[in-house]
DNA sequence: TTAATATTAGATAAAAATATCCTAAAAAAA
DNA sequence: TTTTTTTAGGATATTTTTATCTAATATTAA
């Protein structure tokens, strides 16, 4: 959509470390089977948020993940920066054209801006903790529900 | 970003048609070259515009393709889902959680309705016309200016 | 110290998207 | 009719993304 699949694995594995996170390390294989992920796939992932400092992680018996910062401090576009990688230097056009410029703009040019920027303003502005809490609220209301 | 390179050089080439074409055929080749798509990949892509009847193509000397519509009757929309094909009939979440429709959303879920929308509507109301008075408003104004 | 357990890391595989090649078919010009 | 030109279509190749496998390393418990 915006992000790839890898960046979508890493934005719910984040969710569940926030949600569920005391302090204690959760394993990966864990978030691989709760959310149908890969394992493998997802360690992959995991290696990487790791070296972007966005979690940390610890081999061995009781090993496992968990966040490095606090949740409100990750926004939901630094996960998609640090797997998918930071965004091209000059914004490609989104129909290709190369003579396409704020200045001489292809024909959806401002259109796309706006809509692009709203992006950017969504995943900017949520971090984890906010996600977190909605899901925790989500899961109350289901269960009193049922 | 949300549709394909295909659907994106499908857009290029249909917008190519809007802004030259008097009835009359344009190669492949010169749109090809002219926008820099390589020219086998576009040839396929022309192919299946043709089939969606989004245009025609002769064969032969003097062949070459033309919108099979007037350009006002030709939405963005149209010509990514002849080439990506159709959305998936229940939309995916953007965060891949499954457990997320209306009534019980994901974190996002909410705003990402709103900017998916907002896309839609746009892909959905921009005409070939439309777009190519823009291209060819603009190429003037940059004429004069030099 | 040994065994068990989790991540790490490197190699490999499978799938999807993008790109290329070659021959055929059609159409017009010579 | 023959040649030239242009799209059609099938096969193949390359690249990128996604997924899997295996062995190594670190850590803790027994």
């Amino acid at each position: 959509m915006l992000y790839s699949k890898s960046s979508e694995y890493a934005i719910q594995a984040m969710i569940y470390l926030a949600v569920y996170q005391k302090d204690t390390r959760i394993m990966v294989h864990k978030i691989a089977s709760e959310y149908d992920i890969p394992l493998y796939f997802l360690a992959k992932i995991v290696q990487t948020l790791s070296k972007h400092h966005l979690i940390r992680s610890f081999r061995g018996r009781n090993g496992g993940i968990k966040l490095n910062k606090p949740a409100n401090d990750i926004r939901v576009i630094d996960i998609v920066y640090a797997v998918d990688g930071p965004p091209p230097e000059k914004e490609m056009c989104v129909i290709g054209l190369d003579e396409c410029s704020d200045s001489v703009a292809c024909p959806l040019h401002n259109n796309w801006k706006i809509i692009k920027e709203n992006i950017r303003v969504l995943l900017g502005h949520e971090n984890l903790e906010n996600l977190a809490n909605e899901v925790i609220r989500k899961r109350e209301a289901l269960r009193l529900q049922a």
